[in-house]
DNA sequence: GTCTATAATCGGATAGAC
DNA sequence: GTCTATCCGATTATAGAC
């Protein structure tokens, strides 16, 4: 895969404008427009419009997993902790982290199949690692239920706040993230 | 408002291929076809694209509302029955009622901004519903937390399952809606 | 209320010069 | 690597006959 800085720079803006608008309400010359180039020399990057929707969520996802990785290793034994980490780095991709990850989410359903199929495994390693995090909390009985319909409610409650979140507001996406912990954890 | 059995049939065809296909990659000719007419009959029914969007999106919150406030209302004074009647109406109205309130959900956005204002009481007066429940919940000590947040979670949890459930599995939606309960009630 | 035919525009993508 | 020019299929919407 080529990951030099322009393509990475292309590729930030690009889910910018895929989030704003959408996937399918961007066009080529939006994009192009965007990166101060014509249409035609688009092309030259990428060889269609799927390739960027791809690239855009191979991006959001790989930086979700890796962040992911990064905060939760720094409490190994302490379940509690780890699930809050979590609920965090999720947050931070989606509000801090420019986009990509959003992309990720929202507009996976676009993707064609092979790309799908090529880009499902990043995905199911970054939901592995959610289960394995609720695993843990619930063994240490920090909350309760069923392993994989509690990670889907939770990722669903933290990947909703794209809605109605507002990052300007006087709340943070940590804030955020602990109201969530703290609302499902057994007292 | 036009409310005759057959425009409720469009809308509820074009309601299905919205949750299918998404609203912009919905064509007028997707749409007629599935009607049975060609595409130039369609716009004796509706003034445009955009107005079948709206009459399904007014469709499947008014639904929404309906169902909800029929479900509660047979628990007067039972926080948790409220509650748990409130989940369950949500994710009816999701599954097994024909789509429309999927559509209000995930194609809002696409509304024009004269559709979104005229159709954004019914969304508030849904919205309103579930903090009053949520509301009931907290006084009763059922729950804890902000009633802003935890009414914005418990809905983006719900609202997430259409992404991953399979109305086809072992699982029901009323099965869904208790294992949410019952993982943020206090114990 | 539905049809056929078509206008008008926009979309993704390509070719070839620089 | 970017530009201009352009192809061509698809899309929303309209007009007018039946």
């Amino acid at each position: 895969m080529n990951e030099s800085p322009r393509r990475k720079e292309l590729i930030r803006l690009a889910a910018q404008l895929f989030v704003q608008e959408g996937f399918d309400r961007t066009t080529v010359r939006m994009l192009a427009q965007e990166m101060g180039i014509k249409s035609g020399s688009l092309f030259h990057h990428f060889k269609d419009k799927q390739e960027i929707l791809a690239a855009v969520i191979e991006e959001g996802t790989q930086n979700a997993l890796i962040i992911a990785h990064q905060s939760i290793e720094q409490y190994p034994a302490e379940p509690e902790a780890r699930l809050r980490a979590m609920a965090r780095a999720h947050l931070e991709t989606l509000f801090a982290d420019r986009n990509a990850h959003v992309v990720a989410l929202f507009e996976w359903r676009r993707l064609d199949p092979a790309a799908s199929a090529h880009l499902s495994h990043l995905r199911d390693a970054y939901e592995a690692l959610w289960v394995e995090v609720i695993d843990d909390a619930l063994q240490a009985g920090l909350i309760h239920g069923d392993r994989f319909l509690v990670s889907r409610f939770i990722l669903g409650a933290l990947n909703w706040t794209v809605r109605w979140y507002d990052p300007n507001g006087p709340r943070t996406p940590d804030d955020l993230a602990d109201e969530l912990v703290g609302m499902i954890m057994a007292r």
